[in-house]
DNA sequence: CGCTCGGCTGACATACTGTCAGTCACCTTC
DNA sequence: GAAGGTGACTGACAGTATGTCAGCCGAGCG
């Protein structure tokens, strides 16, 4: 019998390995699919470790989310912050929004799929939509104060534009094979050019 | 001790009452808080007698939906098969729909809920969605070569209004409180009409 | 009256989750 | 280099849900 030597390895290193494993697994199955023990399967560790390092499933996603909310303020500030009436600058912003939900797709799906196992996550993916919803308002009203944008109500107006680009990411980009970034982007970004820059 | 009489009844009067107690659960509890032992206290009856009637609670949620669905051609066929440059049958249609999801807000909530949850109910929604996707497709391209219609694509700005309509109206009228059916019906009419009735 | 049909149930097998006492590798300190 | 502490790690357990099945029993039929 051959004596086994574990190696210890840091907390940090174990955790990326199992988020990589996470990601893997996203990509190829529903999250309903996935297990603990599936996840922990591919890392040489027991099912238990799993819990050293995160509390849940849906916890671990929840994270995921944090990191991907700052870049995703970061691609579309460039519309939110700007004063100026000219409809590419939206565009940039949506095309941003694009990339990065291409890129993570599968975090975004699983997300919204975990968002209705978990109360917690449940409340943060509504908060992290609630935010953008108050973003894209106070956007549109800067515009309407400019007379660049119609008279449309702006919070509704937000909420509704904000969950059709968060239902078509997600259901283009969400499990692969995805549908093609260019067309979605033209489609979504027509829908809010002609909502709000109707006038041009 | 007292002997307990139990009293049968026909399959379908079980069958009625379990679908009605567990719509009365969804307004007040999210699908993942549903369990079948918690539908059959309800009822009376054992945990098992469930099984008899569904197979499983996303089935019963399945049967629901391939119901609404045909109220809900009804109400938006005087859309889907007009042929005017009339915005205001849109509205009705909209209108009509919001309806439905007002009085059953619950049951699409769940549906929806369920569909992360279930592989075949995923595929009943997934198709209910691509059903309405090519309808509306048709109805655009008809406008289009009416002339009534921009020269967008016809396939994908259906599908991303859809996907607008399907998480807005659950998410405004899947619980309760709901949202004001009148400000959500004017914020997704305007989006829908300043996306293809642009020019009036 | 006996027989069958079908609604119904107790009990079981299975699967996943989350926890905990206890083990073991590694690092510090003396 | 021995002693001791820290923290990663695990086997085993308890809890809870699902779905199934052999068999019970009430109702209607011949």
């Amino acid at each position: 019998m051959s004596e086994i030597s574990r190696k210890r390895r840091s907390s940090t290193e174990v955790r990326e390995q199992i988020v990589e494993q996470v990601l893997s697994l996203l990509w190829e199955h529903p999250l309903r699919d996935i297990t603990v023990k599936m996840i922990m399967e591919g890392t040489g560790l027991s099912r238990p470790s799993f819990y050293i390092h995160f509390n849940s499933i849906p916890e671990l996603i929840e994270e995921r989310l944090g990191e991907l909310e700052q870049v995703m303020i970061g691609t579309t500030m460039v519309w939110l912050s700007s004063t100026e009436d000219d409809p590419q600058i939206l565009r940039t912003a949506l095309s941003g929004l694009v990339e990065v939900v291409v890129e993570n797709g599968a975090t975004f799906r699983a997300v919204a799929e975990a968002a209705t196992l978990d109360a917690q996550l449940a409340k943060t993916w509504g908060g992290f939509l609630a935010k953008w919803d108050a973003a894209v308002a106070a956007r549109i009203r800067v515009g309407q104060e400019l007379g660049h944008f119609p008279d449309v109500d702006a919070e509704w107006t937000a909420f509704a534009i904000n969950r059709m680009d968060a239902a078509v990411l997600i259901e283009a980009f969400g499990k692969r094979p995805q549908m093609d970034p260019e067309s979605i982007l033209e489609s979504i970004f027509q829908i809010w050019k002609r909502t709000l820059y109707s006038s041009k």
